[in-house]
DNA sequence: GTCTATACGATGATAGAC
DNA sequence: GTCTATCATCGTATAGAC
């Protein structure tokens, strides 16, 4: 087996895992087991758990994010070509809508998605560090955006309402097909793309309240 | 030792270290020897690690959902004998603010407050399951009291944007005095009252975008 | 009834021989 | 790269002291 093909199968195994139960309930047994390799290749490998997580998170957050600031950066440049402040729901939209088409383009990425949010919600986890130190340029590009579009809001309101609305986008990335939200009797009927538009149209509205 | 004391004391104990490490990482052993506890004493008292899990979120979430229920029965019963709609933005404050008013009220509470935080956004974890059995009834009453407020609304962007709404409440209830999120430099030294204020016009602004 | 001491079987991560 | 051994720790069960 070669040691590319071995590296690839545990990451994706690892992924899988991580989505499902997280990181700490994921065992190496259960990775290697799934990936069909021996137990003892993911130390081999990447040299610990832990840093199997940094891998599988930089597998797929480096080209999500870059696709994140090139729209962002078009956004900024549009506005600034026709001389206008930047509209929030533009920012908003390239920000939130790269996560969920992405999520469909790729076996694995839903998995993945899901593994975002359960990370950045989970405080003081192995996970929330590793993935805030993947996401901080792109945070920055975002809040810098967003005090482009918004220059009369107190910096600290604006701070707080990005902080709330990416506890929204957090809780929407959990969904899968057997998704379902019991007590509001909520399904996973509802396709990607108005919910997509429902969740820009949320923090849009929140962003800006007066 | 009194049979009321060791349960208090476990329960104490548990609170405190399922809020910091969550259910799964923290250990009976790591309960017990906080509590100063026999290790049997969890198994004698409760049944299993899960029922005490149980017992955990019923002695504060009981207490905590009656309080919300009244004052949103309270917001209605204004909203009818003055013949109008109940306001989007009182119904929010009469959910969200009891959460922020308990935390400070009792020791113990702030950990309490956080591990709801972090029950409700970990996809299926035992807290989770649990805990959303315990809140099904308010936030059926949550939802009903919204209807009323935004009749126009479709009933499922009412709910999305309701679950949109819970996630930046989870994702604001894990703030400490050693919080910060530091992607965004934010810190914890806003106080909890505009805090909560900011929230419930984030939330407030959502529900009611056009 | 309450609590303690201890043991059991399962599973955790990892190190070293090959 | 793999296999095996090792050792820590897990939740739970039980026998018996008070």
């Amino acid at each position: 087996m070669s040691r590319l093909d071995t590296k690839q199968r545990i990451l994706d195994a690892a992924e899988q895992l991580f989505a499902r139960d997280g990181f700490h309930r994921t065992s190496l047994r259960a990775i290697t087991s799934k990936a069909k390799v021996n137990l003892a290749a993911v130390n081999y490998h990447f040299g610990s758990k832990k840093a199997l997580l940094e891998a599988v998170f930089e597998r797929r957050l480096l080209p999500l994010n870059r696709t994140r600031k090139e729209r962002l950066e078009e956004v900024l440049q549009n506005a600034r070509k026709r001389g206008v402040r930047p509209e929030v729901r533009d920012i908003m939209r390239a920000f939130i809508e790269p996560t969920f088409r992405f999520r469909e383009s790729e076996p694995g990425a839903q998995d993945f998605i899901k593994l975002i949010g359960r990370s950045i919600v989970t405080p003081d986890s192995t996970a929330k560090t590793v993935l805030l130190r993947f996401m901080k340029p792109i945070l920055k590009t975002l809040s810098e955006a967003l005090t482009e579009a918004l220059p009369e809001l107190p910096k600290d309101v604006l701070l707080w309402r990005l902080y709330f609305s990416i506890g929204a986008l957090a809780h929407t990335m959990h969904l899968d097909k057997r998704f379902q939200f019991e007590p509001l009797n909520l399904k996973a009927e509802t396709d990607v793309k108005s919910l997509t538009n429902m969740l820009i149209t949320f923090v849009t509205a929140g962003m800006e309240a007066s």
